[in-house]
RNA sequence: GGACCGGUAGUUCAGUUCUGGUUAGAACGCCGCCCUGUCACGGCGGAGGUCGCGGGUUCGAGCCCCGUCCGGUCCGCCA
């Protein structure tokens, strides 16, 4: 064993070597001082003995976190006292050279992996918090991880290129960050969303293949997986297809997990946005979830039962049931009714399987007696129920069902740890809907409003709501770690997206002229992907969010606690850019 | 914009509700003294508190009520 750091091992006993780094410890026994030096993730001991006279004064005042230097002997420890935990802990460095190159007050919470500091007080003090081995092992890996991805993508001939952060606002899709311009007056920049339109741009231009680990930027509210700025692996490539883009993301992100985990991942499955959407009732399903839905309205259409009855005879309406062996209680239950309502459910009916041999009395609910003998067996024969299972339904709205059991179906697994948080499920989701219909009514673009679609023209003028997009995401234990799709590279077929999309000619022009003139120069087909690297190394490092393996993460109010970032800005910048403040602050 | 959880010593927390009542505790850290083989060193002693902030109820509030700020999880939002 020796050390890659201080480069130190047995093998250079009686030799001298210099050390300089952190003091991770002191063990001041009053005869003798041990010194636990750090760098980076590297750890020596340095031993003071009471004969070295000058050194020893100074070393009795060494305090946690100090920056030292220190050079003397390195040598064996004695017999017996070794420490096996440390890298360099068949030796130590007996000190004759001393040199304190800057001290440390007492830090403000304690790095130790037997504390457990607060979130705040780390963003903070991050740089501290950075200090911890934890922190800095998930940014070595953030490294690892892009320095292996564009190894990859290199070798396989894609072309790194920068695009602008500073340019032009796009008022669909997420809020946009804006920067005003001085020289401009009365005019913004916008920070990217991501690099869409550029890398369009860049297939036009004749690179048959791009890509960019791209900083990315959307004003919306934050998640653990989610915040203002965050980092995209940007991949486009010209005539290709699905197929191709689809197995170059697969091969990168198998070979990542090869690499960096030693991580085999077999063949992703595919499967459609329907199919995920009516097993699972979300399009990110975490598939180490055993838990699925089945839809029952079959089985109610002529109920009594009002509550499933009515949505079992309407198409904008869902009647779902999930099953699971557990013991529950009712004050669960209700817990799990109120977690239900926060996505707008009503209520969350349930039944008990008892005795599966009586139909009668075996099946504890209050909706039981509201149910048929033949609904019950029916339900029974369909879900294959048996005792000790708990069957819960949710019926009505079709979009407040996915929600609430989508989420009740995750929340469950991790409540009753149903899930192998050792395993990994990929999964591609293909054939998204182009359209998503907005509460208002209108169509708003699934993926984005340059997504090419597999349906024709003519079936996208009639029923858009039926039309499917050549569209992929990647989603990985529940998190969607990546989306793509192929493009629109036809004008009239862009043409044809907008009007659909309720944006008009004039307005098209405004927003996206430049684009739509460079469509009428030679515009190969084309397509790509992006993935979110912070997910990815999230999930990589085993964190539970992002701001793990960012740097210097944004709080959930979008603040930089260690900067105080956003902050005031002086009038005199102001003018300079023409805005004047409406906000009034409160008292 | 909304729901929920948290905020008490430098840090991590207990105390808080049902039940408001003298001097608000613990651990780690910090300071002092002692200690020549520790490695979460050990021993003895000590300092350290605007109970997030503001208001209210009360004879009396860390505890009850209202408001507000900060951190987190979620809904909305995220083409």
């Amino acid at each position: 064993m020796s050390s890659k750091i201080f480069n130190l091992s047995i093998s250079d006993e009686g030799k001298t070597a210099t050390v300089s780094g952190w003091v991770e410890k002191v063990r001041d026994h009053g005869g003798v001082i041990f010194i636990d030096l750090r760098k980076d993730l590297d750890l020596v001991q340095v031993v003071i003995e009471p004969s070295e006279k000058e050194i020893f004064t100074v070393a009795e005042n060494i305090k946690n976190e100090f920056v030292i230097e220190v050079s003397g002997l390195v040598r064996k420890r004695p017999d017996g006292k070794e420490n096996t935990k440390m890298n360099t802990g068949e030796i130590e460095v007996c000190a004759n050279k001393l040199h304190v190159f800057s001290k440390s007050k007492p830090l403000p919470f304690q790095l130790d992996e037997y504390s457990n500091a607060g979130e705040e007080i780390r963003l903070k003090y991050r740089y501290l918090d950075l200090r911890r081995p934890e922190m800095h092992e998930n940014l070595i890996m953030r490294s690892e991880i892009n320095n292996f991805v564009r190894n990859f993508l290199v070798k396989k001939g894609f072309v790194d290129i920068d695009t602008p952060m500073m340019t032009k606002a796009t008022p669909e899709g997420a809020r946009d960050f804006l920067i005003p311009s001085r020289v401009n007056q009365g005019k913004f920049y916008a920070l990217p969303q991501s690099p869409q339109l550029f890398k369009q741009l860049l297939m036009v231009s004749g690179f048959s293949k791009y890509f960019q680990i791209a900083r990315c930027f959307r004003d919306e509210d934050t998640r653990k997986d989610r915040q203002p700025e965050f980092t995209q692996i940007d991949i486009e490539m010209s005539f290709t297809s699905c197929e191709e883009i689809m197995n170059i993301s697969e091969d990168l992100i198998v070979k990542l997990f090869k690499k960096i985990l030693k991580v085999d991942l077999v063949k992703f499955p595919k499967i459609t946005h329907k199919e995920s959407m009516e097993k699972y009732g979300t399009d990110k399903p975490d598939l180490r979830n055993p838990i699925i839905l089945h839809d029952v309205k079959d089985l109610f259409i002529d109920s009594n039962f009002k509550v499933f009855k009515d949505p079992a005879n309407d198409e904008k309406s869902k009647l779902v049931a999930l099953k699971l062996k557990i013991d529950i209680s009712r004050s669960q239950i209700d817990e799990y009714t109120k977690f239900v309502g926060n996505f707008g459910a009503k209520g969350l009916a349930y039944i008990k399987v008892n005795d599966i041999s009586d139909i009668e009395k075996g099946l504890q609910s209050p909706i039981v007696k509201f149910l048929s003998k033949t609904e019950l067996q029916n339900l029974v024969k369909k879900l294959d129920l048996n005792n000790g299972e708990v069957v819960f339904f949710g019926a009505g709205n079709k979009k407040i069902v996915l929600d609430s059991m989508s989420a009740f179906r995750q929340k469950l697994a991790e409540d009753f740890d149903l899930i192998d948080k050792t395993s990994w499920k990929p999964v591609w989701i293909t054939d998204f809907p182009m359209f998503d219909e907005t509460s208002e009514g209108t169509l708003t673009p699934s993926h984005h409003p340059f997504t090419k679609s597999l349906s024709t023209l003519d079936l996208l003028e009639k029923s858009p709501e039926q039309a499917i997009s050549e569209a992929y995401d990647l989603v990985l234990n529940g998190f969607e770690l990546g989306g793509g799709s192929m493009r629109i590279h036809d004008i009239e077929e862009q043409k044809k997206i907008f009007s659909l999309l309720g944006i008009s000619n004039e307005e098209a022009k405004q927003k996206f002229g430049f684009f739509l003139e460079a469509l009428e120069y030679g515009c190969p087909p084309h397509g790509g992907i992006a993935f979110g690297l912070d997910r990815i190394v999230m999930l990589m490092a085993n964190e539970d969010s992002i701001r793990d393996v960012i740097a210097f993460p944004k709080t959930q109010s979008a603040m930089c606690l260690m900067t105080d970032a956003p902050d005031k800005v002086s009038n005199d910048e102001l003018e300079d850019l023409s805005i004047k403040s409406t906000f009034e602050e409160t008292e």
